[in-house]
DNA sequence: TATTGTTATACTCTATAACTATA
DNA sequence: TATAGTTATAGAGTATAACAATA
């Protein structure tokens, strides 16, 4: 149990935090903005998967990753193929182009990231993904409303 | 100077995090978002300053403050005083509404991460904030274009 | 009836550019 | 000329609700 201090500042932090974010989605493509580029980096490290655990990992609402993925599949990038066990249900795995563009990307990443965490140790940076990820842990799944304005 | 696959999954964490930053906006009441809360929150720790410095504060374009400002201003939690030094300036500080509307803010937050982070440490919650502020400062003034897509 | 996914709509946040006023 | 701030506009991201198809 943390002071109130800290949770100010937390609070903070995390507000300022879409600073970083900006930065990073300013080198995409152009026709690659920030959600289309989160579907393809899921897809490519863990493998073909339903919408609904799509929208799970991107912790954003269903109608919201339709929405990006019906513009990485306009593109190409992945295919969406009718599940044989489930007919309501679309499995979506990466074409040859999205590999391709999943390169691309990477590549643009590792510059920025290695330009601006030039300072950083690898233990480092280790550390504050473990507690980005505890924090998004301890958060649960916040896609549901549970505590309405 | 880390790894790429740290370097890929930290930009996985900042595109995810978002759903911690929208589970705290949803506590906010429904005539403050989290512009306006960030605005106040910062003139409660900072002070009166001028609109160029509460940019630099807030991580965004000073048009983007602007109508932060406007919003918080039409509502009476702060003022805008003419700069005696500057007239082109204007000395932003909290009214007395404003200073009540920050302690329902500060109510609010605390009673959310005090769920969310009950089995938190103190120390555990500033090593976060910790490697968060370096984060930024690492990205610097993330405002100005640095790389166009 | 419940679930998977799509679409329409509305709202928040953001940056760019054009503009006014002052330094 | 340069800087502080405002406003208009456009774009990305998100959630809610209504809907269609299937379980």
């Amino acid at each position: 149990m943390a002071a109130q201090r800290h949770y100010d500042e937390l609070a903070r932090q995390l507000s300022a935090i879409g600073a970083v974010k900006r930065d990073m989605a300013r080198i995409l493509p152009h026709d690659c903005p920030a959600g289309s580029a989160a579907v393809l980096t899921l897809l490519a490290r863990y493998g073909e998967m339903r919408m609904s655990r799509l929208a799970e990992l991107l912790a954003v609402d269903m109608s919201v990753t339709s929405r990006h993925v019906a513009h990485v599949a306009d593109r190409g990038w992945i295919e969406r193929r009718p599940d044989p066990a489930d007919k309501r249900s679309r499995i979506l795995h990466l074409t040859d182009e999205g590999h391709r563009q999943m390169t691309e990307l990477g590549t643009r990443t590792t510059q920025l990231l290695a330009d601006r965490l030039s300072d950083w140790t690898d233990d480092e940076v280790g550390q504050l993904i473990a507690l980005m990820t505890r924090l998004r842990d301890s958060f649960g799944d916040c896609r549901t409303t549970r505590t309405p304005a």
